[in-house]
DNA sequence: GACTTTGTTTGACACTTGTCAAGAAATCTC
DNA sequence: GAGATTTCTTGACAAGTGTCAAACAAAGTC
């Protein structure tokens, strides 16, 4: 946790014993995570996965145990990456509006640029309910994404001067289920999908505030 | 559509052409949904399918086509179960409150008997955003859903004398999302999500109407 | 340099998958 | 009942799966 990790994607360079395993498992769930956001959890293989990848599918099994090993990984190394996605908005903004926009904008942006990403997070979860060697990391980044939606709403009922009517679990089902809607409607129509989830969440964040 | 399903589901009795195969579509489709509905679509072959069944897997492939023309065929009979589950309390709720007690009723019954059935549906909508052929017959489903929502919403508004605030995919997506967070939380502590469910939701619809 | 450790490739295994076809059984028609 | 049609069973196929292990290469150690 405390290694710096510089830039050099390129050289190598010297990485000695755990950390050097732990880059290749990196680049491994990178090139698994770009497979497993196009085709699915469901026709993912390992050996497509090793194809798509600069490795062979010896390798996945070199460094990871087995499937479910690899993805329960991947998801793992996903959420890292996934929930300070708003932290910089969220102590920048200085007014409701602010933050409103700010808000909104990084998430219509991010449903634009990972779709497939976003498309994988919502198919994982609905594997977790089938196989439970996911719940836990599933359920984990829930809980996860659950206080990023909530550390949002308290800062902007903070800057309206008033509190939230809402817990924090029915808030994030609330905004969850307007971001899903969006993810599973956005292949079919790609330019009015991103404003109409900006126009839903911002009619309904205030109701979710009593001032 | 005009056909009177009666009892009688030991005797096949003389039931001739089209409307014998249909038969054996639904009992096969039935039996797939009750398999899908455990392991979920992504393990679930045809031959799991054929042996959770009274039939073998031939028979599978001689009343349709292929597996996802099984499976759409599937998806497409259990719509016509699952959208008019609320038309009764609708029809017959006095009072806002006694609609919304009756819905909420049925929302938590129908978690609780079905949930199978649910984790499916949210499997299957996952699936359809990578297998094209999925898409339409979900998004079908989807609008249905949300019409359900919408008759509910606007008959509350009714009764309180009211006007939503939302349009019908806001609704539908808050509710969804709602519904969602249950039937995955569901199998982790089936105590307490039920009545969770009811709280939040509960919760929110006032904050979805105008008086 | 030789030797050990670590990492990688390759090819194989046992198994499951969807699909199909040939034939048996049941049903219907006359 | 004989013959034709529909329905079902069985077994096979090619392709793909996860897994593993033995050969090979690279890096590190003395």
């Amino acid at each position: 946790m405390t290694s710096a990790e510089a830039a050099e994607p390129d050289r190598p360079a010297r990485v000695s014993g755990i950390d050097k395993i732990e880059r290749r498992r990196v680049a491994l769930a990178e090139s698994a995570l770009k497979t497993l956001g196009e085709l699915g959890y469901a026709r993912t293989s390992l050996r497509e996965i090793a194809n798509n990848s600069e490795f062979t599918h010896g390798v996945v099994h070199y460094y990871f145990r087995d499937k479910i090993d690899l993805i329960s990984y991947c998801v793992r190394y996903y959420k890292t990456k996934c929930a300070q996605r708003y932290d910089e908005v969220v102590e920048t903004a200085a007014s409701a509006d602010e933050l409103a926009t700010g808000f909104l904008a990084k998430m219509t942006q991010t449903l634009v640029e990972e779709t497939p990403m976003h498309r994988l997070w919502y198919d994982l979860r609905a594997q977790s309910m089938f196989e439970e060697q996911l719940r836990d990391d599933v359920t984990a980044i829930d809980q996860l994404l659950e206080q990023m939606i909530w550390r949002i709403l308290t800062r902007y009922a903070d800057l309206v001067d008033g509190t939230p009517t809402v817990d924090a679990p029915t808030a994030y089902a609330l905004i969850d289920g307007l971001f899903e809607q969006a993810v599973v409607g956005y292949a079919a129509d790609p330019d009015e999908v991103p404003t109409q989830l900006t126009d839903r969440v911002s009619q309904v964040l205030p109701k979710l505030i009593a001032t």
